[in-house]
DNA sequence: ACAGCGTTGAG
DNA sequence: TCAACGCTG
């Protein structure tokens, strides 16, 4: 009788093209292990809406093993070695992550492999791994465009299939027990309505954009217009891969689709970019990451202007569109995704990491790398990001890219009406403010 | 309302 | 090694 192999899992919460899986599945026996680590310090607590998808996931990925996944809960680091020792395992597999939590990973690896165990990671989440896309002079990208042209030019593996697994049995939590749904108010009434957690649920996400989406990604700038992938809570969790997806945009595709798929690979491409800015500056979340911005003259918010914000208050109608869209779905259109963090950073001259916070509480696509990395490009202290003076109007905005205010009255019934609020910001005053404060940033760069 | 990135070609 | 350049967000 072999020894079983762990395979642990973390952001990959698939079957199908999951290399450790499937490396592990080749040695003989397999426990399959979810850890909840809310105890790791280097570990980023989920927000609400991400703990009630990972809910759905866990028990979408339990029902495929046949109820073979293992739930466990506390710091991967006591956790692993005490699932080691509980199933006499000789082996832990795991796909590689690339924030901070992978100094766990690392320490784990050797301390692991000093106690006579086998510990393996694997490329599962990115097509190209940070380390191996290099300028010319073997520094790492800051500019998207270069990266993605540099980065396309490696080989990008196929897919691999689901392995046939023989379950080792192990001892685990109640999914249950973890209390990852709210116990009181249940407000998840909209992601019900929006989502179906899974792997499943990400494939045929992935069909429905080819299908009926894809031809017309060049309208995706459009709120109203479904025409975006709705891919990126499916891609955060891992329940489908970047491997995967690639590989559909080469497959048979409607002909109207065709067109669009390098667009949409590109964007694929800005979650890879994102994930190597994580990879080399693991305080994304936290730091400016071009440092002349900590000269930044932020206000202190005022609650009363920042619970407006967050409930979609604030008297501008697609501002408060998209919030009172993320607070329902878990989810906001791109394009209203930047331009409400540009009316929180430049029009109210709150710190982005107020909003990136939010953000992180309420998304379902709540990203370790892209998250911080999108709003630290909104607010130009980012990688490539957008010139701090490019201030976004809200009302031109609105007019450009929602005409026909369809995705206003979605969303803000009342828009209109006695019963909606004045606006909280004077458009044209902050904006002023806001280049006089980021003067403050370009006398921080001299210095 | 332009700084800063990556490239290139000369030294 | 460096400065000038083109480009971009």
């Amino acid at each position: 009788m072999t020894a079983p192999t762990i395979v642990w899992l973390r952001d990959d919460l698939r079957l199908t093209d999951n290399p450790a899986l499937t490396a592990a599945a080749d040695r003989g026996p397999v426990v399959l292990v979810y850890l909840l680590d809310d105890d790791s310090p280097e570990v980023r607590p989920m927000g609400a809406a991400s703990r009630w998808w990972l809910h759905g996931s866990l028990r979408s990925l339990s029902t495929a093993t046949g109820d073979q996944l293992v739930l466990r809960r506390g710091a991967a680091e006591t956790v692993i070695p005490q699932l080691v020792a509980d199933t006499g395992a000789a082996a832990v597999f795991w796909n590689r992550r690339y924030g901070a939590a992978r100094e766990i990973d690392a320490r784990l690896k050797s301390s692991l492999r000093e106690s006579g165990l086998e510990a393996q990671s694997f490329q599962a989440n990115l097509l190209f791994e940070p380390w191996t896309v290099r300028t010319g002079e073997g520094n790492p990208f800051r500019v998207f465009t270069p990266f993605w042209r540099a980065a396309r030019e490696a080989a990008v593996r196929a897919p691999l299939p689901v392995p046939h697994v023989d379950w080792a049995i192990a001892d685990g939590d109640d999914l249950e027990s973890w209390a990852l749904l709210p116990t009181h108010l249940d407000w998840t009434a909209g992601l019900h309505e929006s989502w179906n957690p899974g792997e499943e649920g990400a494939h045929a996400q992935l069909e429905s954009f080819v299908t009926e989406r894809l031809a017309d990604y060049h309208r995706r700038d459009e709120p109203a217009v479904e025409a975006t992938s709705r891919l990126s809570p499916h891609l955060s969790f891992g329940e489908i891969s970047p491997f995967q997806i690639w590989e559909r945009m080469h497959g048979d595709l409607p002909a109207a689709a065709t067109k669009n798929v390098a667009k949409f690979l590109s964007e694929v491409g800005w979650r890879e970019f994102n994930a190597n800015i994580l990879f080399h500056s693991p305080e994304l979340a936290e730091k400016n990451y071009r440092p002349a911005f900590d000269a930044f003259p932020w206000a202190e918010p005022d609650p009363r202007d920042l619970k407006a914000w967050q409930q979609g208050r604030t008297g501008i109608p697609i501002v408060d569109a998209g919030m009172r869209e993320l607070r329902h779905t878990g989810y906001m259109h791109n394009r209203v995704r930047m331009i409400v963090a540009s009316l929180l950073i430049k029009n109210m001259l709150i710190d982005w990491r107020v909003g990136e916070k939010w953000f992180w509480d309420c998304l379902v696509d709540a990203d370790e790398a892209s998250n911080p990395g999108n709003w630290q490009w909104v607010a130009g202290s980012g990688a490539d990001a957008a010139p701090y003076f490019r201030i976004f109007n809200p009302m031109l905005q609105a007019d450009k890219f929602d005409g026909q205010q369809k995705y206003i009255k979605r969303w803000v019934p009342e828009f209109g009406t006695a019963e909606y609020p004045e606006s909280i910001v004077d458009l044209a005053a902050s904006r002023r403010e806001a280049l006089a404060a980021y003067e403050h940033v370009k006398a921080g760069q001299r210095a």
